[in-house]
DNA sequence: GTATGCTTTCGGC
DNA sequence: TTACGGCCGAAAGCATAC
């Protein structure tokens, strides 16, 4: 099954401030440009009437919430990330395998413990729920399936607070009418792109010929999409481990190619990077930038080092070296500068034996 | 031909 | 009319090694 929890942000801020509960809440992302500049992050459903939906820039939600009074917030992180982290033990508990996906979902492999009956399935359903309610105060939707795919679309046809269960002789009648993007990996361009062979329901994809999605799609892409589409799916429920990058990005007080000015920025941006990476006691052996330029078009660098280091002083200069190439031959403005490590290995004591060595 | 590794882009949340 | 974050993993595309 697949726990999905509701407008997970804006439920959190009216769990802490039920006053707002009636009244249209954003989360936002605010860049710090200007006064309002940044994206939501999430609306609660009062505002999604409002046609207020994720991604959207804030100025744009306050229009369309300018004749009723709503409630902005900024994201509060960290707190957010501790009530997952107590949620996500109580889905795990009552879990044979555990997947986290994000901050906010979970997949639950629950086949051992219900014996494969779906109606057993549907009551475990119904008991995380309550006890996610009981002991955190939020909703969340659940979704029922053979499988990762059609759990993960279940999830989604009723919410909040929503249960949907698709048994195994139910999954063809399931999927067929919805349209290709339900699919997770059809977004808008493989959706347009589909559109172009004719295929808008999930039905008409189940019925394209494989070998022509290959040609289109190449082989992963293809292949996932006929078996995905036909409901067949045999990825395991998997324990995810630390995250395999460490990245941060922000957005500049102003537009520029100045290669002075991204360092005053990635220079902090290395420090935060460099501490996650100290705490985790790891070791980097790529490093890599990414430019959002000011058509909002994005760039990346990248290098990869002979062996890991854990050297600030090398994250920095090697970053102020990607920017000043790359900055060198941009035409467009940089708006927002970041920084990216991978390649990250449990290799401080065998790194310092080397360097002592040389 | 196949495996492997690196750089860049894409897309989910 | 425009407006615009901050993460992460997956995979495409390419080069090189075997």
């Amino acid at each position: 099954m697949l726990v999905d929890l509701d407008y997970f942000y804006a439920q959190i801020e009216e769990r802490r401030n039920p006053s707002i509960r009636d009244k249209p809440v954003v989360v936002c992302v605010y860049s710090g440009r200007t006064e309002d500049s940044g994206v939501v992050s999430t609306a609660n459903y009062i505002a999604r009437r409002y046609g207020v939906r994720s991604g959207m820039p804030i100025v744009l939600a306050k229009k369309r919430l300018k004749d009723v009074e709503s409630v902005f917030l900024p994201v509060d992180h960290d707190y957010y990330r501790e009530i997952s982290d107590r949620i996500m033990m109580i889905l795990r508990g009552n879990a044979d395998s555990f997947e986290q996906v994000g901050i906010d979902e979970a997949y639950l492999d629950v086949s051992q413990r219900t014996g494969g009956d779906f109606e057993k399935a549907a009551a475990l359903a119904q008991l995380v729920k309550s006890e996610v309610r009981v002991q955190e105060g939020l909703t969340c939707s659940i979704g029922v399936g053979p499988n990762k795919v059609v759990a993960k679309i279940a999830a989604d046809i009723r919410k909040p607070d929503g249960l949907t269960i698709v048994r195994p002789e139910e999954v063809k009648g399931f999927l067929s009418k919805l349209p290709v993007n339900r699919l997770i990996g059809v977004g808008k361009k493989t959706a347009e792109r589909l559109e172009g062979l004719g295929v808008r329901t999930i039905g008409d994809l189940a019925g394209y010929d494989l070998q022509r999605l290959i040609e289109c799609f190449g082989n992963s892409l293809g292949a996932y999409l006929h078996n995905a589409s036909n409901g067949i799916d045999d990825e395991p429920v998997q324990e995810r481990g630390e995250a395999e990058s460490i990245s941060r990005i922000a957005t500049l007080k102003e537009d520029t190619l100045d290669l002075g000015v991204t360092t005053q920025t990635t220079d902090r941006l290395c420090q935060e990077v460099h501490e996650r990476l100290v705490q985790r006691g790891l070791s980097f052996k790529s490093v890599g930038i990414v430019a959002v330029m000011k058509d909002l078009s994005i760039r990346t660098r990248s290098k990869t080092f002979e062996g890991p280091t854990d050297d600030l002083e090398v994250l920095r200069g090697t970053v102020k070296e990607l920017f000043e190439k790359f900055l060198a031959e941009s035409k467009v403005e940089a708006r927002r500068v970041g920084v990216r490590i991978s390649g990250l290995v449990k290799e401080k004591e065998a790194q310092k034996r080397l360097t002592r060595f040389f």
